[in-house]
DNA sequence: GATGAATGAGGTTTCATTCAT
DNA sequence: CATGAATGAAACCTCATTCAT
């Protein structure tokens, strides 16, 4: 493994472990087995480092998101497919995921800033796959919602918030995976006229 | 105004505009018009700043939150109740929230945490709360849900997603007081499906 | 107990304790259970306690030790007896001295001290005591010695060594009571014109 | 010379001169022209830089009197050269010690302490070789005492008692070299078993 | 490409002391 | 007599970053 790649690695770790501003340069550069300057001949700044961490797992997130999503025919099925990818990928890349959750935010303090411009685009394209499922669920009838756009930012807001009660939160959270599914479909199924039909 | 409070507003303010870690004690002091020493004559430490605005406006969030939802009969109109409650407060409340959502999270890198068991209690609470709305709702017939507990974590994350957003995403986020609605109010309905299962 | 007594009484367990440096004044208010101004107003500063204490015990030593001393005759015994004393006195005084070994020192660095001019008043008294001990002992011949001055400097020497040991050193001591009076009397013993004998 | 020897040798001219605690880190980084910073780079903590002063002179001390004792085949002759040795290292490393015997006490406050450890292994050395030369002393006949461990505790104790009037008193101390070594040689003198002999 | 000694600005915290009441 | 809120100087230490090698 390359130096740069060590340094990733090792970082990676330890802001998931202890925080990134609990993590000092040289404790990564300890962590890596490499001195503490090489980390500032492969990277700005430290900030340089979470940069990388997030530019690359939000790449994978989207990809394998758009991957996950093609999979299935039906909007609803899709909706469903993305609401269990996040699962998975909040296990498989639970490290990342919580810097991002824990660390990032406080990144946005700042007004101008790489970072927020990095998480932006990448958010911007979920939200456009969201609203795609969606689109594709009115289009074949599973799906029912007065507001597309509306929709998929909530269902966005809705797996955030998830994500972070499962990795952040200080309280006891249940296992909620059925739950949320039920939940969704519930919200976003067809109006079932069904009292209609009582009549 | 005593110095203390004081020290505490203009602590939130700093908080809320560049965040924890990118205000000093004597940024605060400054802005306070206190000496430095005297933000340590009325906080053990940096942290017992922050400590102490969330713990005012958790038992303030708290407190309110009963106040709204004991306004109404229906289990239904007590959900729309806290969803409603939750947009005004992160309105009225807009600098505490910021910093609880932004800064708070980094805090919980460290295993024994004050801060943390703070928010673990006010969170029980909440928790609490939604539950007892959920069930008003089941007793009356406004609300159909296969599990209290895990539609309270559900509608717990949905909002704190939403909060989060709203307050610090980096992306556009259009109006969605009414679609939240809409979407909880549908996902919470009782089953109408008598009728399908009619025909 | 006055406010002052109180002072003391909680500043002397406490530098005994935990060390001068290690002893805030509103520790010592909190011990004594007093508010912090009071200490400045019975004493100029938080040396002013320190001198106080000093000031005490050194006088209840000179005063004990003289009283020892008189209740014999012979020199050889007065000096067993400041020997016994010292003992007993670091045993009766054990914080006072452990302050004096410990946190004194230190003060000595400064050039101009009320400190330094009180230990030395003390100290000269002791020397003066055991030269008389001293002198006593080649008058009645229990006694020898080529320089009575030098050996109550000796004498003052060993006694402030062992007290040291026993209060301080992390080395384990063994009980030296014995022996320590074994040594001085041989080390004072008249010649007892071994070679006499030899013929 | 290297930074890191400049430092060392700063701050041991400022701690004999003004006291540990009257000297601030800032102090030393300008005397020994280095930016404050270096210093924390080369020694953890300000009492790191005390630890190492210690650490040397402790060794120094302990292999030369090794070597001074081994000089003489005696055993009196070897305390004797004890004594000389010391008084000579009080003279050559006169602000190590002087650090030792004023600031060093003040560390026995805390009970867990890396410099109490070191200064247990070195006097554990320096009983260790006093004890051995009473030893020898006992089997050439030169010396005579009772117990070889207490005599040489109360030797110690002896030494460091005069080296502490010598440097830090208050008191004016004679010159006591001389009368020094005769109070030894008499207190551990063979019993001229002269007066038996008489019989 | 890689190193690691050196930097220095900046941060939090402590604390003896003052003073108006 | 006694208080305790307030002070502000000074202390130690951290750490991202630079740069000569």
């Amino acid at each position: 493994m390359s130096r740069k790649e060590a340094i990733i690695e090792a970082a990676t770790r330890l802001f998931a472990e202890n925080g990134f501003h609990q993590t000092s340069t040289l404790d990564i550069a300890e962590a890596a087995g490499v001195a503490h300057g090489t980390i500032f001949y492969h990277f700005k700044s430290k900030e340089g480092i979470i940069y990388e961490i997030f530019r690359r797992s939000g790449q994978t997130y989207v990809a394998e998101l758009k991957y996950e999503v093609g999979r299935y025919q039906k909007g609803i099925e899709k909706i469903e497919a993305v609401l269990r990818f996040n699962n998975a990928f909040s296990r498989s890349h639970s490290k990342q995921l919580l810097i991002f959750l824990r660390d990032f935010p406080e990144k946005l303090a700042s007004k101008e800033n790489k970072l927020k411009d990095l998480v932006k685009a990448t958010g911007d394209q979920v939200i456009k796959i969201i609203e795609q499922c969606l689109e594709t669920g009115i289009a074949d009838g599973s799906v029912d919602t007065s507001n597309i756009k509306n929709s998929a930012h909530i269902l966005n807001g809705l797996i955030f918030g998830l994500m972070h009660m499962n990795l952040l939160s200080p309280l006891e959270i249940p296992d909620l995976t059925y739950s949320v599914d039920e939940f969704c479909r519930r919200a976003l199924a067809p109006v079932s006229l069904p009292t209609n039909g009582l009549k």
